[in-house]
DNA sequence: CTTTGTCTTGAACCGCGTTCAAAATACAGC
DNA sequence: GCTGTATTTTGAACGCGGTTCAAGACAAAG
């Protein structure tokens, strides 16, 4: 039987990122032990480290799958959405990732809490996933600015999406806002129209 | 001699604050040790424990310090200023910030790193030096919508705080925006000049 | 069936926040 | 001063948690 100890590795995997996806989303990144995760993958401890450099590597593996739901419910909240003015398609998305946020906080927050490793190689999947988000972005970006060169557009992107994210962030965190999703979306809707109507 | 002991007391508190600032601003606040801040102290490890309730305490007191300097900061960027049209004067206000989080980012990164212990009582300080912040953002906001009623513009600055925070946190983050400063600088003048000039 | 290389196991290692019993120190009454 | 009591300071020890590693289990080849 060629390959079995393959196979048990790839299900090994899929076992522990599963349950981690389970943990996070319960208990938050900070709170997933590697015991937990090996009783919850009816594994030993050690086994973990056969399939999985260390615990970052398995947050980073469900911070994939997080990436990828996020950018599909950013994406989705504008299909079909093509006639709308172009800061309203602005609005469309931000609500979107405002929402999910709001329903997958813990997983969400997973991604940014992450300190990267001493600045080691990016992820490809990431740059890729990050790369689609702002494709969406840029759209009606470039419909709003279409005078503005190539450049100048992406920093608007990038400026327009780390914009929203800051709101949602600080907006869902208690101590500084700590208001009700509902004003989150005014507080979006109060920038966004601005940009859009100048 | 009595308050002897008051004296030591405080004494200790103010050392272990300084060099945790150290510390922190070198290597950050995840990095902070119990062992080596009661060597720098000059003090058992046990001592810290006297005089603050954990960790976590002698972090909060180092954001307060952080805090205070970086409301000083950005109230010094629009002092005598106030011939400047309100957009120009958010913008100085959110280079000052950007200038903050660039030169003390370590300093700028432990205050919203720390997670706040199960929602109990966010500190007086720490509301006090926000509402410091937020008033003078309040003064060009209002200028700049005069017909808002206030709970509205308490929302628009709340919001405008926000997001130029996000466009500082991604943008020093290497792995979304990873841009050297001048570029961040764009990305708040293009943002706010929108808004400014509806 | 034996050999050899790999996988798996969980006890042990180590770093670190926090505690606590013992030693040191401060203070009050004489 | 001196002695007894209370408080503070000490640092070794506790507990937790990520990671390692020597030993046993298992798979593939001869």
């Amino acid at each position: 039987m060629a390959g079995k100890v393959e196979a048990r590795k790839a299900a090994l995997r899929q076992k522990l990122v599963e349950a981690a996806e389970i943990r996070i989303a319960r208990d938050g990144a900070g709170a997933l032990r590697a015991r937990d995760l090996a009783q919850d993958a009816g594994c030993a401890v050690g086994a973990i480290y056969n399939v999985f450099d260390d615990l970052t590597a398995i947050i980073m593996a469900v911070n994939g799958r997080t990436f990828q739901k996020l950018g599909a419910a950013v994406e989705a909240s504008v299909a079909g959405a093509e006639a709308e003015p172009p800061s309203r398609r602005l609005i469309l998305m931000s609500n979107a990732y405002l929402h999910f946020a709001v329903e997958n906080t813990k997983l969400w927050r997973a991604m940014f809490d992450l300190r990267m490793a001493a600045g080691d190689a990016v992820p490809e999947w990431y740059m890729t996933a990050l790369d689609d988000l702002f494709a969406n972005i840029a759209r009606p970006v470039g419909e709003l600015f279409p005078d503005k060169d190539p450049g100048e557009a992406a920093l608007m992107v990038r400026a327009l999406f780390s914009a929203v994210h800051g709101i949602v962030l600080l907006g869902l965190e208690q101590r500084i806002s700590g208001v009700p999703p509902e004003r989150i979306e005014q507080m979006i809707a109060q920038v966004l129209e601005q940009i859009g109507s100048r």
